[in-house]
RNA sequence: GUGGGCGUAGCUCAAAGGUAGAGCACUUGACUGUGGCUCAAGUGGUUGGGGGUUCGAGUCCCCUCGUCCACCCCA
């Protein structure tokens, strides 16, 4: 073998791809239902985007971009995450319309590129769909957006999902709370580990969700976001609340949760699957406000989600949420001798042609290896043609799951068919 | 980016320096025009790739690629 994959990359195979379409048109009939259009961005951007709204000293920018020149010496970057690019296409194509407050909102199916260290349920290509409603700074659209998520995890047979919830404050109390923060972390910074006190300069907030045993001690006692979120912030995040007890939605409140991206603002989300080992996060999303402004549009609040393809699979398999059997369908035509091949030929045509699945044996083995085989491909059907056959101008038609088989006239075959398929 | 496990037939796995094997799958036959069960035979391998040690390497050493796990991070 001369070629293989390039690392962390899969192919989704014919046998598989039948669990991404039935995610696929899930969550397509889903965003329908929830009023959300499709949307379809190019697969690579320019690295600036990603690099101002992601944010320069996030793990996303600084390490994992697959970013390239073009040949007019352009820096492109293969699509590192989804909201960004919506958002560009969002303020460029003037979706918003005349109403600066209109309510836009968009849906996506789309690969995403990250340069990781591959392991299970993490690939340097994956596939996300996302939800974003751009333009209202309501509380009911996040729940809104969590709602259409958790009910995208139940119809694929996802019951134990749980949902972590979080405030990240806004411009007005945040830049308090990360001074607070500070001040707190700064007497301890010499006992702590070596990412920690890098974070202390460049993102104070990830400090909160180390993993080291000592730094957790420490953050223990930190401050909390939720402690210091100005009127206005607390209030959306009351009111959150409020509208997913409402709708009956469960949660846990996680001030640990800050996500990755510097662009969340007041709340941030995160759905947890269980079984999937140290990647169990399968989606997880926030609200922007400030994020479309600072693309250099109209201030604009908006608030989205993002989920990961491959660890819904997984977790679909984890949950025993697989169901594999397909039913039988279709005719396989057998030809028994020489003369009787063009006219299975000419047979398999018709059969076709009506829109019937159909199949020959185009190296026309013995009778028993044609049966052996339309059984183990799933055929519903054999029609045999052999030398008795075609003296009367009939055919064969064997039913493959019963065994038993009768002769009818070749003309009547496919109202015959027809009739049984429905 | 760091540390560790693993790469042998299409698939799941044996072979502890001495002839590369089994089960499943596939093909053919028993059954001269009938699948699933049974039985028999057969096809199938540059042991991931490259280099080295050795009389001799799937096995030991080095490099490399891939994969899995943990860290990190994320979906």
């Amino acid at each position: 073998m001369l070629y293989q994959r390039p690392r962390g990359v899969n192919d989704i195979l014919p046998e598989e791809v039948g669990r991404w379409q039935q995610a696929e048109a899930t969550f397509r009939d889903l965003c329908r239902v929830y009023n959300y259009e499709e949307i379809r961005t190019p697969i690579f951007e320019q690295t600036d985007l990603f690099v101002r709204t992601v944010g320069e000293n996030t793990d996303i920018v600084s390490k994992e971009m697959y970013t390239f020149e073009d040949r007019g010496g352009r820096s492109l970057t293969l699509r590192a995450e989804g909201t960004a690019p919506t958002i560009r296409a969002y303020l460029e194509n003037h979706l918003q319309g005349q109403d600066p407050e209109r309510l836009v909102k968009l849906y996506y199916l789309s690969p995403i590129f990250r340069y990781d260290r591959p392991q299970a349920g993490r690939y340097r290509q994956h596939h996300q769909v996302g939800a974003e409603a751009i333009g209202s700074p309501r509380p009911e659209v996040d729940a809104e957006i969590i709602q259409l998520s958790l009910t995208f995890f139940e119809r694929l047979g996802l019951e134990e999902v749980t949902l972590l919830l979080n405030s990240v404050g806004c411009q007005q109390c945040r830049p308090q709370y990360v001074s607070a923060l500070q001040e707190f972390v700064q007497p301890h910074l010499h006992q702590m580990c070596e990412d920690c006190q890098r974070r202390y300069e460049t993102n104070p907030l990830r400090l909160l969700d180390c993993k080291n045993e000592t730094c957790r001690q420490i953050m223990q006692q930190a401050p909390s976001m939720l402690d210091m979120l100005c009127d206005e912030c607390a209030t959306h995040f009351d009111r959150l609340q409020q509208t997913l007890d409402l709708l009956g939605i469960d949660y846990t409140i996680d001030p640990q949760i800050v996500r990755g991206l510097d662009y969340y603002t007041k709340t941030a989300f995160e759905f947890m699957a269980p079984g999937l080992g140290a990647q169990d996060s399968i989606g997880g999303g926030g609200r922007y406000d400030e994020l479309i402004e600072q693309c250099g549009g109209p201030p604009t609040p908006a608030v989205g989600v993002g989920i990961g393809l491959e660890r819904v699979l997984i977790a679909q398999q984890v949950a025993g949420a697989v169901e594999e059997v397909q039913p039988r369908q279709g005719v396989f035509v057998v030809t028994i001798g020489e003369q009787a091949w063009p006219e299975g030929l000419k047979l398999l045509t018709k059969l076709r042609a009506v829109g019937l699945k159909a199949e020959i044996d185009y190296r026309q083995r013995s009778v028993r290896a044609q049966l052996r085989y339309a059984d183990s491909e799933g055929y519903q059907w054999a029609a045999i043609l052999g030398e008795d056959e075609l003296k009367q101008q009939s055919v064969t038609l064997r039913d493959m799951v019963s065994g038993q088989q009768e002769s009818l006239p070749q003309s009547e075959l496919i109202t015959r068919l027809q009739v049984e398929d429905e």
